[in-house]
DNA sequence: TGTTACCTATCTAACGATAGATAGACACAA
DNA sequence: TTGTGTCTATCTATCGTTAGATAGGTAACA
């Protein structure tokens, strides 16, 4: 890949997580990188094919860095907050909530192979942490625990960026791991 | 309010629960309504005023509904159960996630008035649903726990529509309520 | 009563800016 | 010579927005 492929990727992903597809323009792209936007076209015919690659970087990326992370982890629990971990460097690395967030809101407005491979990349991520549950836990409840791991990490980044209270993710990926007093 | 004004601020609010505030258009709400684009400034100058009223209503209406939903709760936790229903039922009811949901991830694309009332949404919700916890909880620990009810039910619209199984809201506010084994 | 003035709600028509997209030429390196 | 990457130039469609006309209703006034 390209060093401007790569820096076009970089671009259309900042401006999407910052502000949504359709904010997104090959014009804006272009300008950014200094080049005319008949040259994004040159490689992605169209901001489908664009969405669709960075769906695709994004998923591979994010999975090496939670494997990554939850290598040196011994223990279940351990494995969730390495999970937790890559949500919130990407948060805490760039103030933008997570790429698929934004496209999984606005879901209905997208084409479909985009709006496919985030549904793909919510249910991969499920997948990954039901498995990290311990497994004494019925597999209903694990999934439904893990939706909501999910559903928690992916709105707290919401509401921290949109309150500007970075530290708020913190807090509530925090008391995801309370142990309840007994 | 004119007949009219409401079916576009319907029209508005549908179309931007649905695929965000950039992917909605005047000529779009004027076509759906039977009249033209100019009509449509006619009652909002500027696209931003149509957004800023829309909130506007939303969290009017929302406020008045948990408000209706918590005169019968007796304790704490049916009052916080009430207010998880009228994010159930903005859900089921429409198929759509939350208004500012939508608009909270879009943030950082938004006009600032907009934003403003966005942010002032969400805290509103917090201090709400502080409010209701138990009040033999740290005031500081309310406050992490209200946000985490509020990211989980944020985060629970987004992936439970993104992924088209909307019982996936259920199953994760549920888990929110469920008494640890002790 | 008739007239004048304003208000409401809509229209036609157009503006400049921007959107995504395409065709074809050019330069350069393998 | 073939492919890669970028350009110029352009297209059609749509964007938010504005100006100005029109029709009907209401209210004040002579």
């Amino acid at each position: 890949m390209s060093a401007t492929n790569e820096r076009l990727l970089d671009a259309a992903e900042n401006g999407i997580r910052l502000s949504g597809y359709h904010a997104v323009s090959f014009r804006d792209l272009a300008d950014e990188l200094g080049i005319k936007s008949s040259s994004v076209h040159y490689y992605y015919r169209q901001k489908e094919d664009l969405g669709v690659a960075l769906v695709d970087r994004y998923s591979k990326r994010f999975f090496a860095d939670v494997e990554k992370r939850a290598e040196t982890a011994g223990t279940d629990e351990e494995r969730l907050r390495a999970f937790c971990q890559t949500y919130r460097n990407a948060l805490t690395g760039s103030d933008r909530i997570c790429l698929c967030g934004m496209l999984g809101a606005e879901t209905c407005g997208l084409p479909k192979a985009l709006a496919d491979r985030v549904e793909a990349f919510f249910n991969a991520n499920i997948a990954w942490i039901s498995d990290a549950l311990n497994a004494d836990m019925p597999a209903d409840k694990r999934a439904a625990r893990a939706a909501q791991i999910l559903a928690t990490l992916q709105g707290a980044m919401m509401v921290a960026t949109s309150l500007k209270k970075h530290r708020l993710f913190d807090d509530i990926v925090g008391a995801l791991f309370e142990k309840p007093k007994s």
